[in-house]
DNA sequence: AGAATATGCGACGAATTCGTCGCATTTCCT
DNA sequence: AGGAAATGCGACGAATTCGTCGCATATTCT
């Protein structure tokens, strides 16, 4: 909530000196400590300020409002996942399927990781979701996507193909947060992200007609 | 945001007379359009009052707070959405699979109506998540989807079908609420609808295959 | 060393918001 | 009709929060 007017996320300074760029590090490390520890509601810049032992008028002086602290954390977030679920989609010598549960797997592992902080960072979403900047990570993503469904299934028609990647990248997006939000036994989240990937597997074997 | 303390959900007193009865019926209607159009950020009792003709007062003597106007659009919504659900579940006469597309259908669908409000009502969900009520939804939706699954699969392993009625929960719950984010042209919503529903199909296919 | 620049500070103004309280008005019941 | 109960009102107190501003301190450069 909180998130009457556009928020400008546009950065403020960039850190010159050594000890300017730590006081960012150290604001963004108190940030996720924040949101972990307190959640979405309770994260304001006097509390991120004083976890991180600096003042508020520092944090302002490289955001230029608290949105764009979240903002920043949620694209490292995405540039991080963008990194991982690309480098195994695209891992040599293995086949789309196998290529696809290890994405799978992965996406579903580090959802579990930092719930808090995934969670509160989503309730935080109002917060920073209009950020014209967010769209380029959407795009890098898309990329990616569409390279590997051509590849994957290369006889379906450009509609399947398409289709199969909404969903697909809808449950990646939905069903990782959802996942991460019930809390489940670490140890069965493997199992439930190979069961996906069989669904999207068999309805592709389904799709092409023959299965690799 | 703004949940700092458990929100105390429940009633404070039940309206008795005829007037009393429409005025909660008038501000739970105002709350939906506020919501709607203003977004949860700026859904305030005042503004709720506003819009209904009603004071502020008057609201904070049938509810206990914000938040369980907030829960009680959220638990109507539930409500709405589990008799259909249930409904088409179990419709006598069609294959499993069959109901279990139309269900997914008219979910998706039914998930594109109000978009705003619906987006609105996700974004406030910090404030009524934790009320213990919420519970008892849950708990009657297990047993629907209990039920279907041990008829539609009647020779899978118990951890099998718990696998899959997980994994369609989530679909149906967050996948829904990322269609409705995404303001998709109606028309194409049947088409993912579908798909969702035939990937489960083919995984439901491939597991009574393997398992005698 | 000394000037110029970059960085850091934290009290404070302005704005919102929630929920209450004492009192006015309407409805019910005999 | 007339008293009792239910209902409705809205100004207001208390609490939060964001982001700024003027000044102090540290770093860099000549």
């Amino acid at each position: 909530m909180t998130a009457p007017r556009k928020p400008r996320i546009s950065s403020r300074k960039q850190p010159r000196q050594a000890r300017s760029t730590q006081l960012v590090a150290d604001i963004l490390q108190a940030a996720v400590q924040v949101l972990a520890a307190e959640g979405a509601a309770r994260f304001t810049t006097a509390r991120v300020a004083e976890r991180a032992g600096v003042s508020v008028g520092s944090i302002y002086q490289y955001f230029p409002n608290k949105a764009a602290i979240l903002f920043r954390l949620q694209a490292d977030e995405w540039r991080d996942t963008s990194v991982m679920l690309r480098t195994l989609l695209e891992a040599p010598g293995q086949p789309p399927i196998e290529r696809l549960r290890a994405a799978i797997r992965a996406f579903f592992r580090s959802e579990c990781e930092e719930a808090a902080m995934r969670i509160a960072l989503a309730d935080a979403a109002p917060l920073y979701r209009h950020a014209p900047e967010a769209h380029a990570h959407r795009r890098a993503g898309l990329r990616t996507a569409i390279a590997f469904w051509r590849e994957a299934l290369p006889d379906a028609t450009r509609e399947q193909r398409r289709r199969v990647a909404d969903i697909a990248a809808i449950a990646l997006g939905s069903i990782g947060k959802t996942i991460s939000e019930r809390q489940w036994p670490v140890e069965t989240i493997d199992a439930y992200a190979d069961a996906s990937a069989d669904m999207v597997a068999a309805y592709i074997a389904g799709l092409s007609g023959a299965s690799p």
